[in-house]
DNA sequence: AGGTCAAGTTTGGTATACCAAATAAAATAT
DNA sequence: ATATTTTATTTGGTATACCAAACTTGACCT
């Protein structure tokens, strides 16, 4: 990452990391792209020139380009032929058609929780709004929002099902600069602990209907959230 | 110098461009790729090596790798470190989730179509089962297959949700050749056309319950289908 | 003969060089 | 001064060369 020029050229700097199972250098730049982009280093609209991009990572353009490629079949980005990658920008109504199928992708998920959680499972989701609830006063906004997402997170983890957690997954990191401005209003908190206690309980009394029905319930107030922060903002 | 640029200048804007929005090789080849993956030419377990492949196609290794990572991001290919990609072998585990997942989204996608499809949406719809219908009996297993898949199809684009018509086409390919092994006994055709009636019929009437249970219903009996298929298959 | 190690071959991973399209900039003609 | 054309630069797209890990194979030692 660094090109400064006390280090000799010719002397190749190779960091051996033998152990390890190496990843291929393409998916630990896009690691790095990607959490530029959920930190919001990478606003919307931000342009990622190839050339540039690589050198500041200090890789060539090789992998660089492969970590385009993923975080493209992610929606993270948007590539165009003889234009330079762009942070996605998703407009409000594309946002609010993803928080719709997340919406159902956590009922699923919390439904087949419901069957397939173990009993300690259940009680680290607990742990996660016990969190939660003590820390919605005081909390950093980050801090309290990665606890938010944690939750959802632990949900769908409880389900089990792989492809499920991998789409859920998907649209997670898309929705997440989105879902962190919203729950940037303080006011907010309140609502999201309150919402998730219903889950919680339906998931001890392994209540299907009544957890799917929260979690769609709750997931439409975020909907009704990213909207009103939207329709604010273009005024 | 200027007395017949116009002229050329159209003649050279005419032939020029001929409407092909250029796509990139990789993905051209990525769609070859695909389609031989869905036709089973390419059967799960085939090795796919970068050099043979690309000498094959004609094309060098860079944009055959670029395939390689979009099949891999859609969940057709595999690829590990030093080994040769490697078409996706879901086991009857993975093909049930993700089954479960799909039946979730084309619930999801029933409902919003009851709203937001248009009449002649639902016209087509309903002509695409009456061809169903027509052709249960003596159509080949592919051409019927393909029928089926694009009712489900046009149902999901009936919704007009964008997100979920992408991730339910991701699913609808990695899920194509099993239930193409699926719908090849001739007796789950009748099922088939059955149970796509009341889909049919609750469209009609924007029954937003009807449609999603019919949905869910049908998704079912295709798990089951699968299953007993797969479970004889390992015997 | 059996086991072990080493050389050779094949694999994917990475870097670099080159190309064409697109854009920005500058020079020229009107 | 303005409009237009031409040239220079920057972009992503592609091909190729090189490298390192891994698997094969065969010879050598015991």
């Amino acid at each position: 990452m660094n090109r400064d020029s006390d280090v000799q050229e010719n002397e190749k700097q190779t960091i051996k990391m033998p152990a390890l199972a190496r990843q291929s250098l393409g998916n630990q730049v896009a690691d790095v792209l990607r959490a530029q982009i959920l930190l919001g280093q990478l606003k919307p609209g931000d342009v990622i020139p190839e050339r540039e991009t690589s050198a500041a990572l200090g890789v060539s353009r090789t992998p660089l380009r492969e970590a385009l490629l993923v975080l493209e079949a992610e929606g993270l980005i948007e590539m165009s032929p003889s234009k330079s990658p762009v942070v996605a920008n998703p407009s409000l109504l594309e946002l609010t058609e993803m928080l719709l199928v997340q919406s159902a992708l956590e009922a699923l998920a919390g439904e087949i929780a419901c069957s397939k959680a173990t009993q300690s499972d259940i009680e680290a989701i607990e742990e996660i709004h016990n969190k939660m609830v003590a820390t919605a006063h005081d909390a950093d906004p980050i801090t309290f929002f990665q606890i938010d997402m944690s939750f959802h997170e632990a949900v769908v983890a409880a389900s089990k099902n792989e492809a499920l957690i991998k789409t859920h997954n998907r649209f997670h990191v898309r929705l997440w600069r989105a879902r962190f401005l919203t729950a940037g209003k303080v006011a907010t908190r309140e609502v999201s602990v309150a919402d998730h206690a219903p889950i919680v309980k339906g998931l001890r009394a392994r209540d299907r209907e009544k957890v799917s029905g929260s979690m769609r319930d709750h997931l439409r107030k975020v909907i009704d959230n990213v909207t009103a922060i939207y329709a604010q903002q273009k005024t």
